[in-house]
RNA sequence: GGCAGGUUGUCCGAGCGGCCAAUGGAAGCGGACUGUAAAUCCGUCGCGAAAGCUACAGAGGUUCGAAUCCUCUACCUGCCA
């Protein structure tokens, strides 16, 4: 990644709506434009995986060493044991041994989006390393003396726990937080954090802390809360979570998220996940107002982000399938390369030539459908479709004829999911 | 430690001995309309072709019959100490 240093980053992180809050804003101005800020955000490891909420924090991050700042990735070995309070209750507690390894996934899966040599070289932090040699007598003595309880209950997510009960140890969260803030800085000279705006009350409890601590002055800012058209979260997509991890969500279902947001997001998406500059989302939206049907927006979207993500390679393979199995013309006039390629992409599994299957099998055996009950639930709605020719028969047999080009049988359950049976080569010959 | 309440399907949430595979929302899924969009309307939503099977925190028990009653265990919550 390359040093050049971008002017006003904060004006740039601002026209992309990624500020929601800030602390003082002509402060972090000045000290932005004065020189190379260290800054931090924090990454718990709740999941095997990283999702679409985190990919705001590190497309953000990036923006800011892009800017010439220097980032600190922090992975929550230690804040992750403990579990930030979320307002629909109490988090049971994951084990000590699920933790861990979801903090080397965490710190893998962060590492490849920034760059970890050059002038602003990143570096990865761990909380655990300081968390868990403190003792409980200098955290209540160092940590715990700056924080008025008062304050931290008139906190909104503790508030609205207030009822329904918080334990000690969520609502201990904010001073860990807090600690890792004023670690930092006394450690790296790091002065800014940032993280989602449900992030807001720790992350100006670590400012506050290190003015109380050391008399220091750090900044922080919140990014948006990113949610549908409807205001609902993203994410209710198959598999649950956009997960990052393409075992977890595959890129060509990654892929296709994108390219389905709706015409009112469009915007604001490009301006928070890409890094096209402001002209061409302007061009975009312009597109996307006047000829929506083009899905100009989404296309630009789906691209910039999945290559983002998982690399130009994949993305380049994504496309060309879904251009071979959304586009217009017949599945048997593209070559067999490029349906199997597809088809791959897609989603696929291999059959012995000598089989005979039904389609409701076949349909399961993909994973299109998670049953034969909804298999058959699915043809009888008419949502079922083998090469692209609705299935009406539940009992239907799919014979070697079916096989295009004697190799590849296309199902479709509904309008876009497809999945591809592959016939075995070596029993056919 | 004492007392009281809770744990239901993906989520929320009814049910309080048979009519319960379990009301109602939401999400999801399919269809129609479209642009692989949104909104709307319709249908669907444990597994099984069916018989039936498995499910209402876990383990036992009472009963012809239990999500519903009893006992123990785990977890959550409130009040008191």
């Amino acid at each position: 990644m390359e040093g050049r240093a971008v002017n006003n980053v904060l004006d740039d992180l601002e026209w992309r709506g990624l500020v929601a809050h800030s602390t003082d804003r002509d402060a972090l101005r000045a000290a932005l434009d004065e020189g190379s800020v260290r800054f931090y955000v924090g990454f718990d490891p709740t999941a095997p995986s990283l999702h679409m909420g985190n990919l705001v924090q590190i497309v953000t991050a990036r923006r800011l060493q892009l800017a010439g700042h220097t980032p600190y990735a922090l992975v929550g070995g230690a804040t992750g044991m403990i579990g930030d309070p979320k307002e629909s209750g109490e988090r049971a507690l994951n084990s000590l041994d699920t933790v861990k390894a979801w903090v080397e996934r965490v710190r893998r899966q962060i590492e490849p989006f920034l760059a970890f040599d050059g002038p602003h070289a990143a570096t990865m932090v761990n909380n655990y390393d300081w968390t868990a040699p403190l003792s409980t007598i200098d955290f209540l003595r160092e940590i715990g003396k700056h924080f008025p309880v008062n304050r931290m209950l008139a906190r909104d997510v503790v508030r609205s726990r207030l009822d329904a009960g918080i334990s000690y140890t969520e609502f201990s969260y904010v001073l860990l937080q807090s600690m890792d803030f004023l670690t930092l800085y006394r450690d790296h000279g790091v002065t800014l954090q940032f993280g989602g705006s449900d992030q807001w009350g720790n992350l100006t409890g670590g400012v506050e802390l290190i003015r109380r601590a050391d008399g220091g002055r750090a900044h922080a800012f919140a990014t948006p809360l990113v949610t549908k058209a409807d205001g609902t979260k993203y994410g209710k997509t198959e598999g649950g979570a956009l997960w990052l991890d393409p075992t977890m969500m595959s890129p060509y279902a990654f892929y296709q998220f994108w390219l389905n947001v709706e015409d009112e997001k469009v915007g604001e998406l490009l301006r928070i996940f890409t890094f096209l500059d402001r002209a061409r989302i302007e061009e975009l939206e312009a597109l996307t107002t006047d000829k929506p049907w083009m899905r100009a927006g989404q296309k630009a979207l789906a691209d910039e982000v999945t290559t983002f993500v998982h690399g130009a390679a994949e993305t380049e393979r994504i496309k060309a399938a879904s251009a071979a199995l959304f586009g217009a013309g017949e599945l048997h006039d593209l070559s067999p390369d490029t349906l199997g390629a597809a088809l791959r992409e897609a989603g696929s599994i291999t059959v012995p030539a000598d089989s005979s299957s039904s389609v409701v099998d076949l349909f399961v055996e993909t994973g299109l459908s998670k049953s034969r009950g909804e298999a058959r639930r699915t043809v009888a709605e008419g949502g079922a479709y083998l090469n692209n020719e609705r299935v009406t028969d539940p009992e239907a047999q799919v014979g070697r004829e079916d096989f295009i080009a004697g190799s590849w049988l296309v199902l479709r359950r509904g309008k876009k999911n497809f999945a591809g049976v592959e016939l075995s080569r070596s029993m056919s010959g």
